[in-house]
DNA sequence: CTGTATCCGATGGGATACTG
DNA sequence: CAGTATCCCATCGGATACAG
């Protein structure tokens, strides 16, 4: 399942500029690749979870960003919300399967930056360090 | 090449929690995936290329953000740059061999993104068209 | 438990001007 | 050509308080 950027050129929003600002290639990519969207995408990729799951599974969250980021995931299809109307509430949040299909090509760039982002970050304070 | 998140969980700044906050794969997942940095490292995939062109290339990116993504990815060891001390100045950029395991772990989730960003915002807009 | 509303500081990022 | 420096504002995003 290798890829070039020559056959990209083909799909929308590729010209001879590589993606045209503000095209929707972009602001989806914008949504999936923002800070909280990949934490939040990956955490779901095993499961259905709940609102609370959530927000301790991805670290550093505030409950402003968990919910506008699960907003704008469901709103692209993504992310499905199912809230049982009881007392107390009862939500749960899955990937549909467009979520699913995303998150399966997002997982090996995560793999190898985890791989390997150590290691990157060694050669930075060691170049800061001969400075 | 199929990856799960349970496999993932073995790998460094994997916890119970996702991702521990500011943990080194978190800092180049932001680096990797931030607005400009996918989209350098995308026209830097089908080879060298010089500061105009990148400039160009990557749509409505200004000089400064050029030059301080150009200067993380390079920092992070997924960039080269290859000043030739020239008048006028020269200077090439191209990936390393990270970067460029790196971008082939990146494209077929862009190329996903491409093939379905119209269909997504598309149900969007039916929505709001709906409320 | 699952959110929303508001305030406010930090950061991202554009425009412009300038330099070797 | 390939940047750097400066200014400035808009958006991001955290903390807190509150609500159904």
């Amino acid at each position: 399942m290798t890829v070039s950027l020559r056959e990209l050129r083909a799909l929308p929003g590729f010209s001879d500029k590589l993606l045209t600002d503000g095209c929707p290639t972009r602001v989806v990519l914008d949504h999936v690749t923002s800070k909280w969207g990949v934490l939040v995408l990956l955490a779901l990729s095993d499961g259905t979870h709940r609102w609370g799951e959530l927000r301790r599974a991805v670290d550093g969250i505030s409950e402003k960003m968990l919910a506008q980021t699960l907003r704008i995931l469901e709103a692209d299809g993504l992310v499905l919300r199912d809230a049982r109307p009881t007392i107390p509430p009862h939500v749960e949040y899955s990937l549909t399967a467009s979520g699913r299909e995303l998150v399966g090509r997002m997982l090996p760039l995560v793999e190898w930056v985890a791989r390997n982002a150590t290691r990157m970050l060694a050669r930075e304070t060691e170049a800061a360090a001969a400075s």
